[in-house]
DNA sequence: TGTAATTTTGCAACAATGTTGCAAATAAAA
DNA sequence: TTTTATTTGCAACATTGTTGCAAAATTACA
């Protein structure tokens, strides 16, 4: 698990790395996604983090993380855009997630499954891939 | 293809058959959905039909479509909801839908691929599977 | 360590999207 | 046609996301 001194330095060396400021707003948003172990969306911060940023530091932190490669998107079906850290080497201009992301239907959770490979998928003629993927909709471990 | 009288024929089936009311705003969005032989979402009906119809009656209306099974929802990494008309034997209470679905980052439309089956997907110990979503994102035949 | 250059933040103002209550209009049933 | 039930449009509001700009914080450098 590691001790809160060692989150901290691994964030901070994660938004070196980046080539990024180290911000006060930055690293609580990475401990938050740290701790969270899944997905956030938008709202979650203010829940989570009370009015201790600005709800547009929160948009513009999340678009740079974005561009970093440090966190990805994952698709809805609703309004809310929800967003995980990725774990592989993703880089400014290449993500690398090929994992399945699960949703639990009862407590709302996003889940990625990082051992679970996205599968092959054989297109019609004539489409060209690009990335595919995948949502689980059911019921997690611990709901059940 | 089919004439005009014969797509009004089809859509006054349809909403009978789903024991709603035959309106003129369930009509048009209807014709629009099966004109557009793709995903559509909010925005474009005020693009397509102007201001023929309230916003309102427009979110009401995909919600009824949506509770009757007639039309589904397609997952987006962004703030917009897709809608795309169900093909299949689609219920009030059970979606059928179990194809691939492809965003063309070129054109930006959305396509269901009806005959593409989404794959079987092995999860981890203590998950339970309601249903998959697949979304292919790459280029599209007309775009390339 | 202190100062200048650069980047980030917070605020205000706005735009877009989605929701609710309610009376008027429309469609279905009788 | 008349009655009953459903749907629509409007107003008002809530939530979500965007932009410009000055103040504050961080970084670079002497
Ligand atoms: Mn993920
Ligand atoms: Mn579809
Ligand atoms: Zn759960
Ligand atoms: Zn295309």
């Amino acid at each position: 698990m590691g001790t809160k001194q060692q989150l901290t330095e691994r964030i901070s060396t994660l938004l070196r790395d980046s080539k990024l400021s180290i911000t006060d707003t930055r690293v609580k948003i990475l401990e938050l996604f740290m701790r969270s172990n899944g997905a956030l969306e938008h709202s979650d911060f203010e829940k989570l983090a009370g009015k201790s940023f600005d709800r547009v530091t929160v948009y513009r932190t999340l678009q740079t993380f974005l561009e970093k490669g440090i966190i990805h998107k994952i698709p809805t079906t609703d309004t809310s855009v929800r967003y995980a850290v990725c774990k592989s080497e993703c880089t400014e201009h290449h993500h690398h997630d090929h994992h399945v992301h699960f949703k639990c239907e009862t407590c709302g959770h996003t889940t990625c499954l990082d051992e679970t490979d996205v599968p092959n998928i054989q297109l019609p003629k004539g489409y060209a891939m690009h990335n595919v993927e995948v949502v689980v909709n059911g019921v997690c471990k611990s709901c059940k």
